[in-house]
DNA sequence: ACATTTCGATACACCGGTGTATCCGATACA
DNA sequence: TGTATCGGATACACCGGTGTATCGAAATGT
């Protein structure tokens, strides 16, 4: 209702603006991972980015909008992950398609599936974020809603990728991959939970090693 | 070095003392598992045990011991309901020894693991502080070892358990059950996790709902 | 019944974090 | 180059929670 080219609602959002914004997301999700939602303070979330106080309120409202929006980021990343390992699944798969007759064992599907899952547990601070977030969730409705919805997307297309690892080497197409993955995944959550709290400093290969320790009794017992 | 029967170092403890001590300890459970370890005041947590500051200072140095305090109590109270199960193990079992050939199917396992997760699950409140001590847990390595402890404890005894069941039926006698009670001891609190953020006021059945879900499919899956 | 000790209540000084109102430098625009 | 606007820094008033020091009442024992 205005002026000129009239194509943006919005001022645009200045390119040194969206800087500083992201500068404020990386530090607050660092320091929450670290210390949590609520022992991080908002002069911790500024101090780490080399702001102030007055630069968080100028471009957040409350520490709990930063948390969110740091939430829905890390799953957009973490869910593109998983679609372009599902796009390139080819090319991890061919080393199977045929070393096996139509039956995949468990020593063959235990590192395929911990690559996947691997890659996106990236790290000990995102695992740490995630549970931050699992808590609020359990806590506050709307925030549980929206977890569970993201979840249920992540066990979707990791379902997915299960699927096709079954159909490459021809065996029974899974009955409900979803399931199955979601079990997995807490599997592995569960694995990598315990290494951080081991410590050490390679926490990833010590709950690689514990997934597939629990995979394979798995399989190996109900499958007896 | 003093006086009369000389048994006790200690003054004894009171029974007033411990009474408030309890008191305590009970609405701090509450407080801690509502609104978390950071979030809850000392204040909060004497108010809800019609005290005031003053007696829980009188009582405990700092919430951080209190909380603790309370994880060794609710670890020993599930510990002990575990150990009863395994005690009275076949009073359930004799229903199913005989009912079966020798393998214990999907449907009969199912069950029997679910009757004895849920007894400990006992309700909500438990696992939101049981979620709060993971956390903590993970950033704390003292904590971390103390968790991991009591949790390999937890599954060793439900280890146990099913390592009963599968004996009733003449199965071959697990591999490592401690390490398939893992597996599925993390599948149920994902399943109960996943009912608490639904909401709705049936938590515990739609638990264990899910939870059998997933379970029937995985067997089903993996023993195709 | 009196003296003593024990235990929780009350009062206070203190601190860290919050949110807002104001200011000032940098950047964009003419 | 001058001017307007934008974005972050600074300063301030405020609040909730903390921990301690002190007090008074109830319990205990003789």
């Amino acid at each position: 209702m205005s002026t000129t080219t009239e194509t943006e609602a919005k001022p645009a959002e200045s390119a040194r603006r969206q800087k500083t914004r992201e500068r404020l997301m990386d530090a607050a999700f660092e320091v929450f991972s670290e210390v949590g939602i609520h022992a991080a303070s908002v002069e911790m979330i500024a101090e780490r980015a080399d702001f102030t106080r007055g630069a968080f309120y100028s471009n957040f409202d409350t520490k709990e909008e930063l948390f969110l929006a740091l939430a829905e980021r890390g799953n957009n990343e973490r869910l593109a992950l998983l679609r372009g390992s599902v796009a390139n699944i080819d090319v991890i798969m061919p080393s199977l398609v045929g070393s096996t007759e139509g039956k995949l064992s468990a020593a063959e599907l235990g590192p395929i599936v911990a690559s996947f899952l691997e890659q996106q547990g990236e790290n000990r601070l995102w695992f740490l974020f995630q549970s931050e977030l699992r808590l609020l969730a359990m806590r506050d409705p709307e925030v549980g809603k929206l977890y569970l919805e993201q979840k249920k997307a992540a066990d979707t297309e990791f379902g997915s990728i299960i699927s096709a690892a079954f159909d490459a080497v021809g065996l029974t197409s899974a009955l409900d991959s979803v399931e199955l993955a979601n079990v997995l995944m807490n599997t592995y959550e569960a694995a990598l939970q315990e290494a951080i709290m081991r410590g050490g400093n390679k926490v990833q290969e010590d709950a690689h090693q514990l997934f597939m320790q629990r995979l394979l009794g798995l399989i190996g017992q109900l499958a007896s």
